[in-house]
DNA sequence: CCGTTGATGACACCAAGTGCTATCACCGTA
DNA sequence: TACGGTGATAGCACTTGGTGTCATCAACGG
């Protein structure tokens, strides 16, 4: 914050606009909307954000990536969730709290939320990685659950039931055309789940 | 079966080797536990099974399918397991039926379906189609579940959760060394579901 | 004033995947 | 026997995803 920085900062015009991420992002959600994914180069996408194909790859492994990618921080209500819950708490109760948590987080997101989820079941590519979210997702919330001292099958199970309510409800957000919230959704499939497994 | 036909097929040499499918998934199958997915090209494949890189895109869609391709009759024994649950039966009982009989035919694949799992591990891009065939099979299952009467919410979850079970199992497959064959992975991980999701 | 750092551009390159056309054994038929 | 249709394949050009490498040049520190 020395004058010396700001001089530099609003004289002088900087060499690179900021947020080459979000802009690559943005340009992106915007493409696959209009055209599809699959309709969409890469370059085209670096273009819209005033950038190269070389640039897009530094920030994303691969072309699937800009849809998914998040700051390690939106995991944080679900893992927060878990590390809350009441301490006699069963494994899996303590993951419907983080869940829900989690759920509300995402609804939060608003329009670009729905937006991005209708652009990914659109496509095969995209829901395939979809899917990998979901499963790393459920990996962590299984550490989760360990580091509370929760066993081994117990903490797997737990979280790969809990992820899975998030894959139906989440199925369900398209069906019904934004009805009801996520979280809404949630609620409803973990109450389904504890009824058919205790058949 | 006419005479000239069978002189066609004795004297004659065939313009191409039969069974072009299958040479390719022999071929990939054992340059990928050579040296790895990624380090294999396509055209490798193809040339180890005497065609070209074009024959092989006319087989399979991608790179990755060529380990996951099986006549549509491998998933037979789960749905037909689900149509012979007993008729007062439950959702989740049916699917566990399917999936026994299921597990028991992945079981006499025998050192091949090993090395496949042990190869599809390896690689994230492969493990991302597993998560996709997981996914895909839950479906079916939840529509052989729907024509024996079961409602949606029950069939979908039960679906599920005996995919789940699936997944789980043989995730411990190979963690375990495979010191117990997937059936009977498959039944412990489907009781220790029920006694955790009934809590 | 000078050397370092870091984000970017530029370019060449490889491999996945596709569209199109040519080939040629096999098969049925006149 | 001759002829035309069929189907699986080769061959080739092309687009696109993705990577390795080097050059550039503002900002920063001494």
């Amino acid at each position: 914050m020395s004058p010396g920085v700001i001089t530099g900062r609003l004289l002088a015009v900087p060499r690179w606009e900021p947020d080459a991420r979000t802009r690559l992002q943005e340009a992106a959600l915007a493409l696959f909307d209009e055209r599809g994914f699959d309709a969409t180069t890469v370059a085209e996408i670096a273009d819209r954000a005033g950038l190269t194909k070389r640039t897009f790859f530094r920030y994303f492994a691969d072309k699937r990536e800009v849809l998914f990618w998040a700051p390690a921080s939106q995991q944080d209500p679900f893992l927060a969730g878990i590390a809350a819950a009441p301490a006699g708490a069963m494994a899996l109760h303590a993951v419907c709290v983080g869940l829900i948590a989690f759920a509300a987080g995402l609804d939060e997101q608003g329009e670009v939320g729905a937006r991005r989820i209708r652009i990914v079941r659109a496509s095969p590519e995209l829901w395939e990685r979809q899917l990998v979210k979901f499963s790393s997702l459920a990996e962590a919330v299984a550490r989760a659950l360990r580091n509370r001292g929760f066993g081994d099958p117990a903490a797997i199970l737990a979280a790969e039931l809990g992820i899975m309510a998030l894959r139906v409800a989440s199925g369900r957000l398209i069906a019904e055309g934004n009805q009801k919230s996520l979280r809404e959704l949630v609620d409803e499939a973990l109450a389904e789940l504890q009824a058919i497994a205790a058949a």
